[in-house]
DNA sequence: GTTGGCACTCATAGAGTGAGAGTGCTAATC
DNA sequence: GATTAGCACTCTCACTCTATGAGTGCCAAC
């Protein structure tokens, strides 16, 4: 986008102007507030082209120009600095995260809080990919008869759970046999490479009767596959109803209908993931502005997310879903810095 | 209220008609639906009557009327006859309840899910009151040094976990005394007669060194009443945004506000359950309407509740939180009949 | 390339109006 | 005493009309 500097400013400033004002700006207006050595005229000659470049819209022909998605991307890509957070601004986020917890998904959901508070907007975060994590211990615990618990303590300190049914004839002493082998062969092993092949190969060395064996296997398989699903944090949906973007009833219908449904949201994040990976990009958080996102109702949002990182090869995301006129320097620093945090407190973990 | 019949039935149809066409209903209209055989006069000294009573209002002068919280309640507690669901909504609710889930947490929150999309409103339940179940099983399980997994199984087929912190020198044959030794004491105790004291003297019998064994009691315990703590369910929150009764921005933010706090909604439910308890009431149902609801925003809400038992000793609640103009006595049964499926699955958990 | 001037456009708010629904009251009737 | 017909009155809602004002695009001049 070959800008001059003038109309690269006068961009810059409808957007500021607009994300703080909520109105449409014009010509006059923009001389008022900032110090172009020009007169309006001439910026309604540059706002011309601006429009023309697609960067700008009119809501209608007597109105004044809000940014449209695109130029809310030349914005994001190429005019706006982002400046760390005043020290004030970083102690009240320190204060909100809490240190105390023991459990890696508490603190996952507490760091979400502290984000949905802090910003305003709603917030979210996608539990660890743990495909890459490997298993550290593998129990399985007698409930009843017929009745057992797989316990499996995975290397980036996670601990994941399940119920499952066995055959009711088998003992304490069969359960703990068929354990003991899959947590023997399997120990080490990224969860990714565990198929029902190697459990049931790891299996073998019990000394069980085959046929009641093989469901406990199965059963034990499930639950390591279970264990790397992932799970999505959600918070603050009802912020957006305090919007005046959102003013109108059917748009907020639209979103929070949308955003009840956390499992599409799980999708789309893990979506932005991975095409961020395959173009290779570096940069610390991803963004998608009004139309990019493919999910219903979202057309007035925009979605940022950053990665957090328990381990090397364990990550997950963090970020929110404000509406497209957001403060993006801000807010893009107040992720980085919720992300900063927890990757500190997940050190603990690991 | 002593009412006469053709009041109790002007009070009825009145309600009757301001739910199925949230219109305020006069006089006329009221002759028009329903056969009364007098004229419209005679409704109208009828209507000023229960208005005068406080059953009724008017929104203004010329207006219809519309039942007052007061009239509601009168409404649900003598007029209104429930009926039960026909053949085709039950099998639409059987449907919906999944049967093949393995943890009773998993039905609950399936169970919740069903009644949200069965009543078009919010859905909630409360986890098990577990203080009255008893400890079945209990293991500690070392996972590094410093750091284990307390696992319950409770008596009410309810399996809990925690990870606590122990003193860094503990191996895993002092773990396992420990565990062995706790559980050995306790089980078959309830919940609520486990206390600090009753574990420490528990832990005694294990051969450990004394400080070390102390600060592996005392988290053993915390764990123990964690998992007695209550946890809310609540779904649905945005179905509200399409109600004609949420149509102002201003009421729906109130109400998703504060439903978004779901620990003071679970303190609600909690305060309504005791108050039931207290008066004795057999019903099997609880009701707050309006502003008999004590939380803020829910003046347009009514709130109904039914309990569920896991076990004769062990319950909690499942409801539904809708608008108060509603229709009561088809949520009522939507709600008993759910419960009714959730205590007949339950039965595979004890 | 920049500027002042001007005609034109359009959303918005406010005032005024008529229709319609509903009420309360009174006097007559059963 | 309960019921009814009739009627004047009240109030909301939808509609139209109008004035206002912010903002634009374009042209001619600098």
């Amino acid at each position: 986008m070959q800008l001059d500097n003038r109309k690269k400013e006068v961009l810059h400033a409808i957007v500021d102007d607009y994300v703080s004002t909520n109105e449409p700006v014009g010509s006059k207006s923009l001389i008022e507030r900032h110090s172009f050595n020009v007169s309006s005229a001439t910026l309604r000659n540059d706002m011309a082209e601006l429009e023309h470049l697609g960067l700008i819209e009119k809501p209608h022909t007597s109105a004044g120009r809000i940014p449209s998605d695109k130029g809310y991307r030349e914005y994001v890509n190429s005019l706006m600095t982002i400046e760390a957070l005043s020290p004030r601004e970083q102690l009240e986020i320190e204060k909100r995260i809490d240190s105390s917890v023991d459990e890696v998904t508490d603190l996952i959901k507490n760091a979400t809080h502290t984000l949905s508070e802090t910003t305003g907007f709603v917030s979210l975060a996608m539990s660890p990919r743990l495909k890459k994590s490997f298993l550290k211990q593998l129990k399985i615990l007698m409930i009843e008869p017929g009745k057992a618990l797989v316990v499996m303590v995975l290397s980036a300190g996670v601990v994941k759970d399940k119920v499952v049914r066995i055959p009711n004839f088998l003992n304490d002493e069969q359960i703990m046999k068929i354990s003991g082998a899959i947590e023997k062969h399997l120990t080490g092993k990224p969860l990714d490479e565990i198929t029902l092949v190697t459990v049931e190969s790891a299996g073998k060395n019990a000394d069980v009767p085959e046929p009641l064996l093989k469901q406990v296997l199965y059963e034990a398989y499930a639950a390591i596959k279970q264990a790397d699903e992932l799970n999505i944090y959600l918070e603050g949906e009802h912020r957006m109803l305090s919007l005046p973007d959102f003013s109108s009833l059917g748009r907020a219908r639209d979103l929070l209908g949308t955003l009840s449904d956390s499992g599409m949201v799980a999708g789309y994040v893990n979506e932005m993931e991975n095409a961020a990976r395959e173009a290779g990009s570096d940069d610390s958080y991803m963004i998608r502005i009004g139309q990019e996102i493919t999910l219903e109702g979202l057309d007035d949002c925009s979605f940022i997310t950053a990665t957090y990182n328990l381990t090397d090869s364990v990550s997950g995301n963090i970020g929110v879903i404000g509406p497209k006129r957001m403060l993006y320097s801000k807010v893009i620093s107040q992720i980085d810095f919720v992300k900063k945090k927890l990757n500190e407190e997940m050190r603990r973990f690991i």
